[in-house]
DNA sequence: AAGAACTCCTGTTGGC
DNA sequence: TGCCAACAGGAGTTCT
């Protein structure tokens, strides 16, 4: 569920708790998620000290004091609940700071040194947790391929340009695929599209001339993506579903979507009478204006 | 090599 | 009320 705004707001929530802070005791309650554990999870972080967390695409990575990195994803469904350090059971022995989520999906507990616990929810387990060598970090499969950033200066019109050149994938496709650009899924897709004012069915290598430059499309994305991410990020994501930031709190930018969830709604485009239409691209849904995008 | 289909898993929702 | 199909912020794997 969860793209880059709503990691973002997990990574930011969680920071103050568990950077620079040593791992007391980690519960791991089942083998795997999507992904079995790393072989002895528990005694490979108890007792050593997180140097630093940060966000990468969709991937939350904590540098492990010793010299491993710990690399989360949150699938379509992971959350993450802090329980502070002063929260005690009441009467009935529940606690005052529930997770909110069902605890059967409570699949690993991290506690720090404060007593503050990090537990990771997942009902679909689509989301996991792998460790690599903090040296090899760089060349790990799942990190290698990444695009850029979105929010940095890797990302420009010249390089959509130059990956687009030639692909017969459509826009929306592109644009999912991490490669391409990291972060992006299907919520952020569908609206940067629809600022863009380009068609998801639009074939990839309109973004780029002949001659290899970029289109005004590319650099009318560009914008659009960064725009979109950063109002995301700055409304603390949006909360459909599963979605929660790390201290509870729900995100807010789901009320400024232009055309994400609102089939047979009108066009928010001033002027414009069409009403957002739903598709289904590689499985997936889109949704978009006929008239404001083509 | 690129692209599409299939897969993992549980929970919720809407139609009959 | 129940039952069942469709759908959900992802992405690796497998096939063509």
């Amino acid at each position: 569920m969860p793209e880059l705004p709503e990691v973002e707001t997990v990574r930011a929530g969680l920071a103050p708790v568990l950077t620079g802070k040593r791992i007391v005791r980690l519960e791991q309650r089942r083998p795997n998620l999507r992904f079995p554990f790393p072989a002895n999870f528990a005694r490979r972080l108890e007792g050593r000290r997180i140097e630093n967390l940060y966000r990468r695409s969709k991937y939350l990575i904590a540098n492990i004091k010793g010299g491993e990195s710990l690399i989360m994803h949150l699938g379509m469904s992971g959350r993450f609940t802090i329980v502070p350090a002063d929260s005690e059971a009441d009467a009935s022995g529940s606690f005052t700071f529930s997770t909110g989520a069902n605890p059967k999906h409570d699949h690993v507990t991290f506690r720090t040194e404060d007593g503050a616990t990090v537990t990771y929810n997942d009902p679909r387990r689509f989301g996991f947790m792998v460790m690599t060598p903090t040296a090899e970090f760089d060349s790990h499969p799942l990190i290698r391929d990444l695009g850029p950033e979105p929010l940095g200066n890797a990302l420009h019109a010249g390089h959509l340009a130059s990956r687009a050149l030639g692909r017969k994938a459509d826009l929306k496709a592109f644009l999912m695929d991490q490669k391409n650009v990291a972060g992006l899924g299907n919520i952020y897709v569908c609206e940067a599209l629809y600022r863009a004012g380009l068609s998801p069915k639009r074939v990839a290598s309109c973004l780029a001339k002949k001659s290899g430059a970029p289109t005004g499309r590319a650099e009318r994305l560009v914008t659009t993506i960064r725009e979109v991410l950063s109002e995301a990020i700055k409304a603390g994501g949006s909360s459909l579903r599963d979605y929660r930031a790390a201290d509870g709190a729900l995100g807010y930018f789901q009320h400024s979507f232009a055309v994400y969830g609102r089939e047979g709604e009108p066009c928010r485009t001033p002027g414009c009478t069409r009403k957002v239409q739903r598709i289904v691209q590689a499985g997936r849904s889109t949704f978009y204006c006929g008239t404001c995008q083509r």
